[in-house]
DNA sequence: CCCGGATCTGACGACCCGTCAGCTCGAAGC
DNA sequence: GCTTCGAGCTGACGGGTCGTCAGATCCGGG
């Protein structure tokens, strides 16, 4: 499955020579910019091309329209969600399992923020329907709910220490059905981080955020209260 | 504040009649069924207007934009609030908990459900940036967030109980501060229900769904888990 | 039956879309 | 340095929506 080269192919199908991938990127790097303060629907093909400093007719020539350029940006997203996914599946010992779910909690947070504008046209687009960027999101934020439900359906101390291949079902804290747990959890995370600068302005800090985050995550992974 | 004369006047400040408040509600009409099949950025004046068998010319009358138009739409979701966050309200004693939790978790993913279009387009116009969208969001999620909020801050036992009335802040499990505990699991409430099918598609039931969020929320409210 | 205000609409300039055919550019070969 | 040729770029166009007038139409009251 090649998809490099087909993500780079132009419309008409032929490759991009040198001056062309160019031409591309300075198309893509416009298409970023813009997105950090525009609502994506109202983004023109016009814009991006005048800040491009080139005409809409070669936009046409290397993307079909808006939409699949802000896709090929949002491909990137994949690539911080196996970091997290790795972290997720950390130390859930009694003692270490506090500082990891803060650590998960604020590294989503993180991972989030880095990629705001992206993310918000995923969201939308998901939203509305959009196959392509829907399957994008579900590739970005499954191996995050993939560990995390893992780790949910392990004994919490027995994980730590045991290969969790022995798939036998614990009955978690949060409930009897460990993908459910989790896209409930990865919901929270991700809404939240969405949201976050709607609740910092309605008074809510983002440090408590991620504690009553952190001590939900914490609850449903391992029954227990962080110490103190 | 009356808001509903300034909201019914048209664009050039007169008050419409018999015939023209008839038109209205036809454009209106016409604009809801739109929205439960189309992107709403795709919606164009000029559907509305045909499906109204009216001219875009007399949409313009009576809304500036097809934006403001569903913002009326949207203004009904308020309604469904208050009820919600009554439910909330409710009671917490130990015996009642857990059914508790279960039917505001039913109830928010079925008053989504009844509002699914609407809502999908607060969502999206307020991740846009868009202040009218999110101070309606504000005001129909409110209700609910601090109906809670109040529940968690207070010691569930008593809460049934005693007036809450008396703010001492009580140490509640998921957390310090009770507002950032109501905007998370809202947050959850709110991201779960609207990709409900996604999750669905996923292989994930609804009913699992609202088992894992019903247990969060019972946790985070009185520190127990379901009885059996 | 007539009148006046409420309501509606045809028509218009402005703008963006997406697509050609044809032009420009740059580098490989001599 | 010059020519050549294909990759890459663009001007210009038909098609469509937007938002706005000025004027036509409707309707109830006199």
């Amino acid at each position: 499955m090649a998809r490099e080269p087909a993500a780079l192919a132009a419309t008409d199908g032929r490759v991009p020579g040198r001056r062309g991938r160019a031409t591309r990127q300075r198309l893509l790097d416009a298409t970023a910019d813009l997105l950090e303060g525009t609502p994506w629907r109202s983004i023109k093909v016009i814009d991006i091309a005048r800040r491009a400093g080139t005409s809409p007719a070669t936009f046409y020539q290397y993307f079909e329209n808006v939409e699949q350029a802000i896709l090929v940006l949002a491909e990137e997203l994949t690539e911080g969600a196996g970091e997290l996914a790795a972290l997720v599946e950390g130390n859930w010992s009694p003692e270490a399992a506090w500082d990891t779910a803060q650590a998960v909690v604020q590294q989503f947070m993180d991972y989030w923020e880095a990629n705001r504008a992206v993310f918000r046209v995923v969201e939308l687009a998901t939203e509305e329907g959009d196959l392509r960027f829907r399957g994008l999101r579900v590739r970005a934020l499954n191996a995050v709910t993939e560990a995390l439900a893992e780790v949910v359906s392990g004994t919490p101390s027995a994980r730590s220490v045991t290969s969790s291949r022995t798939r036998i079902r614990h009955e978690s804290p949060a409930g009897t059905d460990p993908m459910a747990v989790a896209a409930t959890l990865v919901s929270m995370l991700a809404h939240v981080a969405a949201h976050r600068y709607g609740f910092e302005f309605w008074g809510i800090r983002t440090h408590s955020l991620v504690e009553s985050q952190a001590r939900l995550l914490l609850w449903a992974v391992t029954g227990t209260t962080p110490p103190s």
